[in-house]
DNA sequence: TCTGGGGTCCTTTCACCC
DNA sequence: TCTGGGGTGAAAGGACCC
């Protein structure tokens, strides 16, 4: 047993899946146990999704390109991602959480944050709780998960960190300091390339430094909202409460492809494809939105937005489609310029219904809608491919791009 | 080394209204 | 009538996170 910690009024738990994808992938090959794997995909720009300890110990790093990642380990074996199946195992784990509290808030497939407040006179203290979770998680699933306990999300966060993989790690109240200083300025939540050269232009290179350092001289450099929320996070606070009903702001679908594209009605084509998916999506949460932003990347990685607010909310693909192609055709950038991604994002939403009593004439949207609801049904049941718009079927037979192909299987 | 795809949030700029 | 300033919403870009 380990040493009793004092965990007394650390009541927030991280837990974060080690490994995630990679961890699922090996429950259907053993074989592959204590071997560098990395999920990713298998076109020439993919980038790893994730990795094995035993492929990090190479050098390998998520996020990293694909290319540089079999460069630095070889012998690795790729497997190329199944998303719904990790779709399917994060909701089964968030179940295991909810079991225990039903302050549950879920950061991305892999991990949660759990306020544990209200469950430690029904199962113990939050490292009991701790210890339960990392049980039930490895016997319901085969994986491994790592638990951070303090007192606010972001200590219980770099907790959860410090004890990857397969561990747990309690803050205690009294020790967040001594814990905190000597970290680099880049363990902040918030702090990436940019803002930690930002910090060391200032002479600042650890929390200690940020801690000690004038909140003016700060925000001179980085802004007010910055500046304030990282001098909070170097004293150790952050009061962001465990939120269990986040709703989402916006949602959207881009894609890189294989060769950069520069002819028209190919990108606009892609619009479609697009802009099918963002719609799907907005109806599946029945949601609508007011605004559509299209995202032009260009061969030399810049990138460009355009948007437009609608006067009403919309779900329709027919409607986010027109608006992704005037903005496309506005941009400047029709036909002129080599793209190597292009993306489609609706914001501003608004629940379904409330959309729909805003149409005050029922005009020819409720026609579309019910088409469109009817297409749902039928690609929910037989697969998004069962049907599509005549443009998006390709002469040759091919159902869709290269990117495309190479992320199904 | 050559950079995915899903997002959130912040800052700046601009137009518009009062 | 002209000008300035505050408030607000939209647009654009960019940093950041997983």
């Amino acid at each position: 047993m380990t040493e009793p910690v004092d965990d007394t009024g650390c009541h927030i738990l991280h837990v974060d899946m080690d490994a995630f994808y990679a961890s699922v992938e090996l429950r259907d090959r053993p074989d592959l146990a204590g071997l560098p794997v990395i999920v990713g995909g298998l076109s020439g720009r993919s980038v790893v999704l994730s990795a094995t300890y035993a492929a990090r110990a190479f050098g390998v790093r998520s996020a990293m390109p694909m290319s540089r990642a079999r460069r630095l380990c070889p012998q690795a074996t790729v497997i190329p991602p199944r998303h719904r199946l990790y779709g399917a195992v994060s909701k089964e784990v968030m179940g295991i959480f909810r079991a225990v509290t039903p302050l549950v808030e879920p950061i991305s497939l892999d991990e949660a944050f759990l306020d544990v407040s209200g469950a430690i006179r029904l199962f113990g203290s939050p490292s009991v709780i701790g210890h339960l979770i990392r049980a039930q998680v490895a016997e319901q699933q085969q994986i491994t998960c790592s638990v951070g306990i303090a007192a606010n999300k972001f200590l219980a966060k770099l907790a959860s960190v410090h004890c990857k993989p397969d561990g747990l790690l309690v803050i205690p109240v009294g020790q967040a300091m001594s814990f905190l200083s000597p970290l680099p300025v880049s363990a902040l939540w918030g702090v990436g390339e940019k803002t930690r050269q930002a910090l060391a232009r200032l002479g600042l290179r650890t929390v200690a430094d940020i801690a000690a350092a004038p909140l003016a001289a700060l925000e001179r450099d980085l802004g007010p909202a910055t500046a304030t929320h990282l001098h909070a996070l170097a004293h150790g606070r952050d009061a962001r409460p465990v939120e269990s009903s986040v709703r989402d702001k916006s949602v959207g679908a881009e894609e890189t492809f294989e060769v950069d594209i520069s002819d028209a009605a190919t990108v606009r084509r892609e619009l479609l494809r697009l802009s099918r998916r963002t719609a799907r999506a907005l109806r599946t949460g029945g949601l609508a939105a007011r605004t559509i932003t299209i995202k032009l990347r260009k061969s030399d990685f810049t990138t460009i937005t355009r948007a437009k607010t609608l006067p009403e909310p919309t779900g329709e693909t027919q409607q986010i489609y027109a608006t992704a192609c005037a903005l496309y055709a506005a941009s400047g950038l029709s036909g002129q310029v080599s793209l190597r991604l292009v993306g489609v994002r609706a914001a501003g939403l608004v629940p379904a219904a409330d959309a729909a009593t805003q149409l005050a004439l029922g005009e020819r949207s409720t026609a579309w809608r019910d088409a469109e609801s009817a297409l749902d049904r039928i690609t929910g049941r037989f697969g998004q491919d069962a049907v599509r718009p005549a443009a998006l079927i390709d002469p040759r037979g091919r159902a869709g791009t290269r990117a495309e192909l190479g992320r199904e299987s």
